[in-house]
Formats: structure tokens, C-alpha cells, sequence
DNA sequence: CATAATTTCAAGCAAGCGCTTGAAACACGC
DNA sequence: GCGTGTTTCAAGCGCTTGCTTGAAATTATG
């Protein structure tokens, strides 16, 4: 019995993304088990995929999951550990309070839509959080929750001051959802996006103009809000 | 061999949502199977969800899915059939041209809405659907995207009129899933929400003000679309 | 080079999966 | 009451699943 008994500290883990990753590293059993896991995984879903195909894509042997991540489950929430903050570091410029808001806004929307376009194992990272939000596996408890709410709160700290609060009420929870919902669909229903608009998202050019857009809508949202609390 | 060749017409199926059905259908296993099937399949996903469990809680033998859908999957189809239509309706008012704006967005944010408060299983169907956008089953082929397709148009449908347009452009398509988006992460992302504002959507009272408040928000999205225009 | 620790391997186990079978139970027209 | 068609049943088949095992291969250490 010589499996470690502890999730391990995953050295390798933060850089398993990187393709300019030092070849050594990106060799390793436990890398290519990591990178084989989200293509399965994004295709057919936690229950969906099986440990088999993970290691046979990953030219391993089945017990090698077992040795490196415990069992199937251990694999996949290892997925889940560090990519949320590098997802989250996307959208960071909009926390800055300088800037104007529809620039923030831009920044926001930026973050959000980039995994779109990014190396296909970031976009299929964020896919399995979609999913998650949609249909948890069960194995991962409120640990994906959280990263959600990194967005939420970082949207609620661009709105607090430009209504004066302290606090969130209920009426800027739900600004912040929509706000959010502008670019959600993008990354939540891209089957339905590019069945009835692909131009929208197709090259990085749309997608800049498609961020605009974006943030021009964000900051009607804002406004509109404004006033219904002047009138009400 | 006497199972039925050809996915049966399903006389029953309309109504075996309601609870106020004649209790001669609600009693057949059929209808029993195709209740138990919608929460096992909230529960669990169409992968992870097996067909004895199923079939325990629907008090069938395990062959009845084959006797009457012939395998999982056709018993999973039959769930995606009718309920999509009967959703739809919910949102129709929408389209009536003689309402004001501000009013049949009202009506499209009730409608998506609506599936939170009502009877369970009909939230629970919604809940496949959002599901099956973020993670296919392969089970449905592209029938489920046309769900999606008809609020879609029903939107466009609201949005040409207003700017003057006989076709929607790219821009229009963008404005369409913004102005859904207000409140699709109500739909799709539940958990988020009633984590971080449980409040918004607890009570029938605080979801019409909610709807109110999408509706503004809607209106507001068409308005800057349409000084952009102007602008551009 | 020898020893020990780490990593990989082929083989296979127990359990659960979807699905099938042939017969029993039921419903109904005559 | 009988014959016919429909529906339900217990039993189990073949297969895949996640996981385990003990040994072999590899790498690091003195």
C-alpha cells in the first residue's frame, strides 16, 4: 500500500494547463492524467466518463488514478482547485476604482467572454463549472459555490458606490445577477448561442465588439436602477 | 416480443403532470414511471440516474421502461416531448402587440420565472432543460435546442418592431440573449442565487417583484441598444 | 553499484449497469 | 368460461464500472 493517503500539494498542478510547461513536468502520468480528465470529463460529464478512457488517453495504466488522486472523484476535484482563481484573475482590472465604469464594465464582460476564445482546456474548465452550477456531481461540496460568489462579491463592490451603499439589498443582488446575465448565456448556453447567432462570438474581433456591447448594457442596467430607486 | 415498436403516442403523457388527472391514468405504471423518472433524473443527471432506482420508486418492475419506452433513453425523450410547449405557453401574453412594453416583458420574465414557484416536477423538468443545454445527454439530438429557438424568436419577435427592422442583424441577436439574460441566471443558476440572495425568490410576492424589476431592467437594455444605434 | 523508495503495470474482483426472457397475472369481447 | 391480447413479474445475462492487488520497472540515495 504506498498511495499517498493526502490529496498531495500538486506541484506540477498550477502549470498542467501550460503548454510551454517544462516537458518533464508536462510528461509526468499525473499531468497527462490531468489533461486527458478535462476532455473526458467536458465531453461526457463526471458520471458520464469513465476512469478507463481518462487513463487510456492519458497513456496510462487504470490504477494510476488511484495512486496519484485516491479514486475518480479525487481526480476530478483536483480540476477544480486552482483554475477557479486563474479564471477569476481574468476579470481582476475591474476592481479598479479609477477607472471608468463602462471601462470596468468592459473589463468584467472581457473576463467572462475570454474563456471563449482561450486554449481549449481553459474553455473546457470553465464548461465543467457551468455544470456544476447546473448539475453538481456531488463530489465537489460548496468549494464551487465560492468561486461564484468571487464574481458575485467583485460585482457588488463596483455597484456599492455608485449607489451609495454600505451593503447589498435585495434590489442590488439582483442588479449584479443581471448584470451578469448580459454575457451569461455566453458561457452557459454556447450550443444555443452559436446555433442562432455564431457570427456573434466567431473571431476575436466580434468578441471585442460583442464586450462593448456588453458594457454599454451593463451600464444601462446601472442607471435604470438608479432611477427606479429615485422614483420608488 | 410484444413490447411496442414505435414510440407510443402517449395518450396519458399530457397529463401526467397534473395531480388533478383522472386517477385511473395518474395510477398506471406509465405514468408512475414517467414521474418517477423526472426526479431521478433532476437528482442524479441522465447518466448517473439508473433505471432501477426509476422503477423502485415508480413501484414497476425494471422491464416496464422497456415494456413502455423501450429503453432509458426513449424514456428520457418522452420527458422532453410536451412539457417544452406547455412551458412556452406560460410566456405568451408576450407577444400580444397591442401591450404595452414595459408590460410584455413583464409577461416573458413571468413566464421564465414562473417554473420557480410552480408545482415541483414542472421545476424539476425546467431543470433538465437547463441541463441538457450545459451538458447534452446525446440522447435527444437537437430537438432540445428548438425549445430554447422558440423563446428565442418570441423575442426577436418583440425586438424588430421597435427598431424598425424586418430582420435581426447581430447586434439584435446580442440584445435578445442580454434582455433573457436578466433573468436567466434565476433559471439556470439556482443554487448561486439562493445562496447569495434567497430572499429575492423566496415568496410569490418578492418573484412579481422581481419580475417588475427585470422587466425595467429589460426596457432599459432596449432603450440603450437603440441610442447605440443612433450613436454608431 | 547496492539499496530503498517511488512509480507503473497486467490482471482481475465485486458491484452495478441496461436490458432480456418466458411465464404469470390481468382485462375484455364473445 | 374461454380465448386473445395486454401488462407485470422474478430471474438473470452480458457487460462496464471504479477500484484493488502484488509484482515489475524505474528512479533516487548512500
Amino acid at each position: 500500500m504506498n498511495a499517498r493517503s493526502v490529496p498531495s500539494p500538486a506541484e506540477v498542478f498550477p502549470d498542467f494547463l501550460r503548454d510551454d510547461s517544462p516537458a518533464k513536468a508536462r510528461d509526468e502520468t499525473r499531468c497527462r492524467l490531468l489533461r486527458a480528465a478535462i476532455d473526458v470529463f467536458a465531453v461526457h460529464g463526471y458520471h458520464g466518463a469513465s476512469t478507463r478512457e481518462i487513463c487510456e488517453r492519458a497513456g496510462a495504466n487504470t490504477a494510476a488514478i488511484h495512486y496519484h488522486f485516491r479514486d475518480k472523484a479525487g481526480l476530478y476535484r483536483e480540476l477544480f482547485r486552482l483554475p477557479i482563481e486563474s479564471m477569476a484573475d481574468a476579470s481582476r482590472p475591474m476592481t479598479d476604482p479609477h477607472l471608468p465604469l463602462l471601462e470596468r464594465l468592459a473589463h468584467f464582460y472581457r473576463g467572462m467572454l475570454s474563456v471563449l476564445s482561450q486554449d481549449s482546456r481553459l474553455r473546457q474548465l470553465a464548461l465543467l463549472h457551468a455544470r456544476e452550477e447546473v448539475e453538481p456531481s456531488g463530489v465537489l461540496g460548496d468549494c464551487h459555490t465560492q468561486a461564484i460568489r468571487t464574481h458575485h462579491d467583485r460585482m457588488l463592490h463596483l455597484l456599492l458606490p455608485e449607489f451609495g451603499l454600505q451593503a447589498p439589498d435585495d434590489a442590488l443582488h439582483g442588479l449584479a445577477f443581471a448584470v451578469g446575465g448580459v454575457a451569461l448565456v455566453y458561457f452557459m448556453a454556447r450550443p444555443a448561442v452559436e446555433a442562432f447567432a455564431p457570427s456573434l462570438t466567431a473571431t476575436p474581433e466580434s468578441r471585442e465588439t460583442l464586450v462593448q456591447r456588453c458594457a454599454i448594457y451593463g451600464q444601462a442596467l446601472i442607471h435604470a436602477e438608479r432611477e427606479r430607486r429615485k422614483i420608488v
